[in-house]
Parts: C-alpha cells; sequence; structure tokens
DNA sequence: CTGAAAGCGCTTACAG
DNA sequence: CTGAAAGCGCTTACAG
C-alpha cells in the first residue's frame, strides 16, 4: 500500500527543490541536463503523475465537462453520451454524468452541484419537469458566472446559448409526407404532453403536412400519452373507433404499442395500418415488424455538442463575442417494415 | 459575468479573515454571533458555495466515484449507472463515468486518468480485450495505492477486490431446466467466445442441466457467436440443420435474432421452438412473441456495488482489514411468450 | 473572539 | 543552474 508519490517526496528522495523537480519533470530547460534526467527517471520509476485535482485548483479549469440527461436507459441519450465521450476524449477531457430523472430539483442540484468548479461546462438536455415549470433560473445562474451551457434536443428559447437539435418539425412533416406520398388518408398522431418542446414541434410538423396536402385536421385523431403504461387503452380505442390507415408516434415505445395493439384487434401492420416513428433505436430495428423511424443521430449531436463546448472553452475567453450557435443534425427517414 | 465568489473576497469586503469568514460558514461556535451572522447573511446573498476542488484538495478525498463500462448503449449497463447514481447521490457523492468500448487500451488510459486524484474509488466491469488478454496490471496497480475497487458483472478471480456478480451458472442451469420441465429435448446454446467470464459460466450451467436429466452434451448445439452482424447465417444453419426444439440465447440480442431466423424458415416460437434469454433487457418485453428471460437487475447490481464501495471508503480507512467479499445477485426467469 | 500560519499538490515568476 | 516564495481555494490547529 504505497499511498501515491508526490512531488514533495521526490524532491526530498532525490534532495532538491520542489520547484527543480516540477521544471524537471516538465523538461524545462532551465533545469541542468543531469539532474533533469535523474528527476525524470526516479518520477518514471516510481510512476509519478501529477495530481488531477492540484491542477485543477491551480488552473482554474478541470478538463472535464458536466453531462446532465433525464435519464440514461434511453437509447437515444446514451447515444448521445457516446458521442460527447469521444470528442471529449480526443481533446483531453473527461465527462461526468448526472442523471436528473425528468425531475427539477435534481436537475438543479446536480448542476449546483458541478457547478462548483467540478466542471468547465456543461452539456445538457432539460429535463421534463423543467420544460413544464419553465423556471431556468439555475442555468442562467450558472451561465452568469462565466460558465458555458450546450443544450441538445430539449432545450429552450428562454435561455441563450450554444444548442444542438434536429428540425423536429420538418423531420415530422416528412415523415407524415411519406405516408401521404404512399396512398394513405387518415393519419393519427401519437405524442407526448406539450411541454416537452419536442412533442410541440413534431405536432406542428403533422398538422402542416396534412394542411399542405389538403387533409382535414382532425382533433380527435391526436393522442396526447402522459404514461407509458395506461396508454394501451387510448391506443385501442384510436384504432378501434377511427377507422385510422396510419400513424406518426412520437417515439418507438408508442409505436410497437400501437403496433401490437393493432395486431390484437386484428389489424395488419402494415397493409391496413401504416406506423412510422420518431427516434431510430434498438427497438425498432428488433420489433416485428421492424418499425419505418425518423433517425435522430444521438452520436452525432453528441459530437456536435461537445465540439461546441471545447470551442468555448479554449477560446482566449475573449468572452464578449456571445455568438450563440444553434446546429441543427440532419434527420433522415429509415423505411422498414411498418410503412410500405 | 461575476466570477463565482471565493472567501477571500468574503473576507476582503467584510474586513475580516479568511479564516473568520470559513469558521463562520462552518457555523463554528469559536466565532462571535455578530460576525457569524453578518457573514452567513453576506455570503448567502452571493451565493457562495465552496469550491469542490479546492475542498478535495484539502481534504484528500474528492466524494466521487469512478465508473468504468464496456458501453452505454446496453440496457443493462445503463441500468447498473442508475443503480450506482442513486446510492451514490443519496449519500453525496458524484458519478463520473468513463467508457472502455471493450477496448483494453481505453480502460487502462481511463483508469489512469481518473486515478490520479479525480476520485476516491471505482466500480467497473471489464472489457472483453482486457477479460481476454488476462492482463490485470492496471487493476492491481490502483489498488495498491490504495483505491478500493469494485468490480460487477464482468469479473475476474485473478484479482482480489469487493465484486457483484450474479449466479450465473445456476441462473443459466435454472433456464435450461424449466425448458426441460417444458418437455424440451434438443435444446441448443448460443452463446459468446469464451474468454467472456460470463458466457463461460453460462456454458457450464447450460451442460450441466443438461447432464443432470440424462440429456446427452452435444459439442454441435453449441454456437458462440463473435460478431452479431453476421450470426444470422450460423443461427439459420443450426435452426434447419439440427432440429432442435429449444434456444438458450445467452443474451437477448441472439435472442430476438434467433426468433426472427425461426419465422423465415416458417418455425413458429413457442410451438416448434422455445426460446429463452439471459439478460431482461427492452428488446426482449417488446418483441413479437415477447421473450422469457433470466432477469438480473441492473439496478440491485449498481446499489449494491456503489454500497460496498462507499462503506470501504468510509470505513476508517484500518485498511488492514481486507475481507473482500463477492455479493450474488439473484436472478428470476421472467416467463413471456417465447416459451410455453 | 479573531487571525496568522501551515498545508493539501502543484506551477511559475522572480532571486540568487 | 537551483530554490524560495506566492498562489490556486479551502480548513484547522495554534497564538494572542
Amino acid at each position: 500500500m504505497k499511498r501515491k508519490i508526490t512531488l514533495k517526496q521526490i524532491a526530498k528522495e532525490l534532495d532538491v527543490s520542489i520547484s527543480t523537480v516540477s521544471k524537471s519533470l516538465r523538461n524545462s530547460l532551465e533545469i541542468g541536463e543531469e539532474t533533469r534526467l535523474k528527476v525524470q527517471a526516479f518520477a518514471k520509476f516510481y510512476h509519478y503523475k501529477p495530481n488531477n485535482i492540484a491542477l485543477s485548483l491551480k488552473n482554474r479549469k478541470t478538463k472535464t465537462i458536466g453531462i446532465i440527461i433525464p435519464e440514461i436507459v434511453h437509447h437515444f441519450f446514451s447515444t448521445v453520451i457516446n458521442g460527447i465521450e469521444q470528442v471529449a476524449n480526443e481533446n483531453g477531457y473527461s465527462v461526468i454524468i448526472c442523471l436528473s430523472d425528468d425531475s427539477f430539483d435534481k436537475e438543479v442540484l446536480n448542476m449546483e452541484m458541478l457547478a462548483n468548479g467540478s466542471i468547465d461546462g456543461f452539456i445538457m438536455s432539460l429535463s421534463k419537469e423543467t420544460q413544464f415549470r419553465g423556471d431556468f433560473h439555475h442555468i442562467t445562474e450558472v451561465i452568469n458566472q462565466g460558465m458555458p451551457v450546450v443544450m441538445f434536443d430539449r432545450v429552450t428559447n428562454d435561455i441563450l446559448c450554444d444548442k444542438v437539435i434536429i428540425d423536429d418539425k420538418y423531420a415530422a412533416y416528412e415523415a407524415v409526407q411519406s405516408l401521404i406520398d404512399k396512398g394513405r388518408k387518415k393519419i393519427a398522431l401519437v405524442t407526448t404532453v406539450d411541454y416537452v418542446s419536442v412533442g410541440k414541434l413534431r405536432t406542428d410538423g403533422y398538422t402542416k403536412a396534412l394542411l399542405d396536402n389538403g387533409i382535414p385536421f382532425n382533433e380527435d385523431l391526436i393522442i396526447k400519452i402522459e404514461d407509458i403504461d395506461t396508454c394501451e387503452i387510448t391506443i385501442g380505442k384510436l384504432l378501434e373507433d377511427k377507422a385510422i390507415d396510419a400513424v406518426f408516434a412520437v417515439n418507438e415505445l408508442f409505436a410497437v404499442t400501437i403496433i401490437k395493439t393493432a395486431n390484437k384487434i386484428g389489424l395488419n401492420v402494415p397493409n391496413d395500418l401504416a406506423v412510422i416513428a420518431f427516434t431510430d433505436g434498438i427497438i425498432s430495428k428488433y420489433s416485428t415488424p421492424t418499425i419505418t423511424t425518423v433517425s435522430q443521430s444521438g452520436i452525432k449531436m453528441g459530437n456536435k455538442a461537445a465540439k461546441m463546448l471545447i470551442e468555448r472553452l479554449e477560446s482566449e475567453e475573449d468572452e464578449e463575442d456571445e455568438n450563440y450557435k444553434t446546429e441543427v443534425i440532419e434527420t433522415h427517414l429509415i423505411e422498414r417494415e411498418s410503412t410500405n
């Protein structure tokens, strides 16, 4: 049990000053070659590695990125983390991840905790509750302290900062248009409650596609699901009562539930009912039938978000040019068996 | 853009010493009430929060746990993280997550990086490559430095430390036994390559169940899949040539592929072919038919691992009693449509 | 009751 | 060429 070795110990052992050791290890030409090599050899032998915490304190930067997401057991979010991790590591950053569990309080707590010196900047996606409340003071505060924030996916217009999103409205439009192109006339929308920003935008896209094609908009064909566990009944009713021939679901969990319900009441997917889902995840790929989806590349989102954050962190701190950008990641339709 | 306020600034502003401020904020009775309240009010007004990094340096502990896992886009691992996060947060710890991508080098790099002061202890699951090489020097080193390590799921006997696992062999045994109980006679095993510790154990359980029931063990019925993308052909052959009536798959991805392949060649699951998978994830729940699985609770594993680590961290450092424990998390069979 | 000093582990401008 | 000093932000034993 040898504790990690420090500069001080090396200095003592070699009978030189701490400064000399430090400089030798950083290969400063200030130090005579003989001493330098001696110190380096000794340090190498004892596996000396500078203490990150001490460096952070000294440099006033930690080289770590804080990530706050609602939920990790979610293919999309894991994917984004992967993307962030990639470019973070390439640039010598590590990441520290906190989960808000879609709770406002946890989001605030986590941000405060990380903001106290543990990280250099945030990458985050808002919790449902935060979006519902519209209370973003914790984020403003962090930004005011000079800590950059990049938001992705679930963002808000109320905060000025870098963002990376997909064009939810347009992507939804395209998806619905593809259904119309295939001759579907009565298209339902299964979505989330309105305060989730992306849910709202996808609804807009859905509506616009219908209207642009002269299809009457029918409120009854929109179902807003609050809780996935109780949705089957609502969905069953929709399918039985409304004689629809297609559904656009705002995520793949809804989509797979729709398919299963349809099967139960004797509807064939895709013949009787076409199904498209937002978010290309693992379920869509392995469901039977496989599900046509709008793919939003989490990896790309993560890459981009990390790039934006690191760029800001390393840009000479000329804090004045706060020209925040919003990057839009491209989506595309992945055609599978649930449409034809 | 007001940078975060420090003790020093408060001291200056209030014209007292830094010590006085520090003590006041920690509510030390050493300080006169008047001063104490004045300082506290001021600090509150400016949202003073102590700098974590400084505290870490001072206390020589960071109150953060390092997690190293092979892959985050994996329901089981995300689930474990969730479990770790829960009890970590309850105990005032945060977590920092690094991914090894199943690569030995990344695992080593990440561990070295975190070991340099950033965290107090590790919770980890070995990368495939590490298991393949059998090289664990990076872990030994960390432990020798006095940093506790808890391993979960993919562990090794070559390292002495706390571990939390499931009884892979027994769970596999049970699963196969349940197939036998349902009258299945010719049961195949679809597994991973042998160096993945859990793969090996599950194979052992499978074999034992067969032998215990007087069913001849047939090497040809065991398929080892290296790469999920090319497995369909191998699986197809198994199903067509071997006339099996049940399959035990070592994970749900294999299981769902088996089911899809079976469907293609006209086999009905579960009538012609029963399927059981290890690891209860999201696919099993939403596949058609839904898949009977051995559930290993990632949440519980994470909870337990975090508890063990924190306990060790906070146990008075009486480092001598290194009585390492291995906790076994219970599994159970979740019966669904793929068996009957 | 208040403050100066030492220290956590490091770096770097400044003396010598 | 080497080292003492100051400092990052904090805490705490010790003086006064």
